[in-house]
RNA sequence: GCGCCUGUAGCUCAAUAGGAUAGAGCAACGGACUUCUAAUCCGUAGGUUGGGGGUUCGAUUCCCUCCAGGCGCGCCA
């Protein structure tokens, strides 16, 4: 069978046979390099390829055809009829052909596995914090947000798949003085509406929503707060504003299909006293000192630009310092990895947060960013603006009401997320060709209509016989290409996983729905022969399959018809 | 000024860990529905991978340099 034991197994033939090669010439390497087999873009270069032999003819300066040749050799004596043949071909690139029999294996496996194919336990149950979107609950989410959750929530799918334990957390910055600007620029919004003339100060918030959570208190509590401008009704304001605020962040996601294990406060970690002991620790073990009145975190001593602040000269902590406290956190709760989803914006302050995490006896590479470029909009071929300071943008609630959940997140994890995404909502909002979502989910729709022209005619899956079945019978070039990239599957998704890259599992996708539609469009599924019908059936059952899982990872619907 | 990211077809993006002839979609042009959904398929055309050097069997990928764009460089969060 075509999976991992084939995979393993063929590259311990490969590694023996190079030991050999090197025992036979008298040569002595301290290490030999990693076999990598690879699928290769053109179906002429075999199923699996290995460029081994090119990679030690650099090492030992030896001819590399002359070197792939004995290990073809070594392998033809050893092979256990799993290869039907093995080529060299080009510098020295060694290819190698299964029997057809291997890889109409892959059909048998999917139908049997089926929600589970693709699924590895590559993580081996490694426990990873993934922390995402964490915006601050001073305004709704935008469409550079969503991005974020997108990417987030396909990431965490995807890891789960490849066998790691995924824990998904969103933090709330619900301490600071940016809650105190929010619960100023309403209160100040309340009074307004009640008639008195304030100016509105400059670094308040002044998007539409402000003014719509003023009119929500005036009508609740009337004009109980009229003329006042005490602490008290600030923090009333304050913490009336946030609640909804969060309240309204959690909806927006949920529709996007996001939700997270866990809303961690970042005001817990204060009410918890859980950032002053972090920076004592920091102090015990020399990593901070005391300068112009303010605490300083030596971030320097591994490799920041610059000290940063801890304690400010006013006795506040900073931000930093609570950051650092609920990392220690996350790594406190058992989790070995941390993977944060960041906004490019922030890409400055990856490094002082390493160093703290080491400072703090943690691994560097244990505490990992992804950083999420920015989204433009486009309509009419024209940018539209996206400021929150000044609330001209369009919330991430807007553009679901334009163009779906669906569309939406495939527009955001159809490219590497750390290129900018160009979203031209005249396209997403096509129904037509331009659009891929439709492509991919076109293609699955169009299987399901073929088994229900099955079942009319009496030929479905379930009464198959799996013994029996002749899927030899599948050796059109189309049917063959299908199976290859069924096979590759499981691979895309643990290289997403590794990669941290949820775009390959929608590259992927693409070419799947490509491969059914050219097949679909050439050859009848349904037919008068059973025995071709049943065979062809399976195959493209297979393929819905390994799409309905790959479009569950990108958090994507499936729809039965279009 | 310093740092991070980006630069690939007219446009939006790919290119599996340095691999074989740099690929898709859109836009352009020409074809295919009496069929399981034409939201599809087939074909044509489109490139000095920003410029220049280097490393090697081989570079879009790694190194140096220059050019262009984005972002960051608070005792803000």
């Amino acid at each position: 069978m075509l999976n991992e034991t084939t995979h393993e197994s063929l590259k311990l033939l490969i590694t023996e046979s190079v030991f050999q090669y090197l025992k036979n010439k008298g040569i002595e390497l301290k290490k030999i390099p990693v076999i990598i087999l690879t699928t290769p873009k053109d179906p002429a270069h075999g199923h699996l390829s290995t460029n081994i032999a090119l990679q030690l003819s650099g090492m030992i300066s030896g001819n590399a055809k002359e070197i792939a040749g004995f290990i073809v050799q070594e392998l033809e004596k050893n092979n256990r009829g799993m290869l039907d043949r093995v080529e060299i071909a080009g510098p020295g690139f060694i290819n190698f052909y299964f029997q057809k029999d291997l890889l109409y294996n892959i059909l048998h496996e999917i139908i049997a596995e089926k929600d589970r194919f693709g699924c590895s336990d590559l993580g081996k149950g490694e426990k990873i914090l993934l922390e995402y979107v964490s915006v601050n609950p001073t305004g709704p989410l935008h469409v550079g947000h969503g991005k974020c959750a997108a990417v987030g929530d396909s990431l965490s799918k995807i890891l789960r798949a490849a066998g790691y334990q995924v824990s998904t957390e969103y933090y709330i910055n619900d301490h600071g003085k940016q809650m105190d600007t929010l619960g100023q620029s309403v209160l100040i919004r309340y009074r307004q509406l009640l008639g008195e003339e304030i100016e509105f100060p400059e670094n308040g918030y002044q998007g539409d929503y402000i003014v719509a959570l003023a009119k929500e208190v005036r009508e609740k509590y009337g004009t109980e707060f009229k003329a006042k401008d005490d602490q008290e009704t600030i923090n009333f304001f304050k913490s009336y504003a946030q609640q909804k605020i969060l309240q309204d962040i959690k909806e927006d996601l949920i529709l996007f299909g996001v939700e997270f294990d866990n809303w961690f406060s970042e005001e817990s970690l204060y009410t918890q006293d859980k950032v002053y002991p972090v920076i004592d620790r920091l102090r015990q073990e020399g990593f901070v000192y005391l300068e112009k009145g303010a605490l300083w975190f030596k971030s320097t001593d591994f490799g920041d630009e610059k000290d940063r602040v801890v304690t400010r000269a006013n006795g506040e902590a900073a931000y930093f310092a609570s950051d650092i406290a609920y990392h220690d956190d996350k790594y406190k709760r058992g989790f070995q990895t941390l993977i944060d989803i960041w906004g490019s914006d922030h890409h400055g302050y990856i490094n002082r947060m390493k160093a703290a995490v080491q400072a703090l006896g943690y691994t560097r590479d244990s505490f990992q960013v992804l950083l999420v470029q920015f989204v433009t909009l486009l309509r009419a071929g024209k940018t539209v603006g996206m400021s929150t300071r000044g609330g001209q943008f369009i919330t991430l609630k807007d553009l679901l009401k334009e163009v779906g959940k669906d569309v939406a997140r495939y527009f955001f994890l159809m490219y590497s997320y750390d290129s900018h995404t160009e979203f031209d909502l005249d396209i997403a909002k096509s129904q037509s060709l331009e659009n891929p979502v439709y492509y991919i989910q076109y293609a699955y729709a169009r299987i399901c209509s073929i088994i229900k022209k099955g079942e009319i005619k009496n030929i479905t899956l379930d009464d198959i016989n799996k013994e029996q079945i002749d899927l030899k019978l599948l050796d059109k070039r189309e049917e063959l290409e299908i199976i290859k990239k069924l096979m590759s599957f499981k691979k895309v998704v643990e290289r997403s996983a590794i990669k941290r890259k949820p775009y390959l599992i929608a590259g992927y996708l693409l070419e799947l729905a490509s491969l059914f539609h050219k097949y679909y469009t050439e050859y009848k599924i349904i037919s008068r022969e059973r025995t071709l019908s049943e065979s062809r059936l399976y195959l493209v059952c297979s393929v819905k399959i390994v799409l309905e899982n790959a479009l569950f990872l990108l958090g994507i619907g499936a729809p039965q018809k279009m």
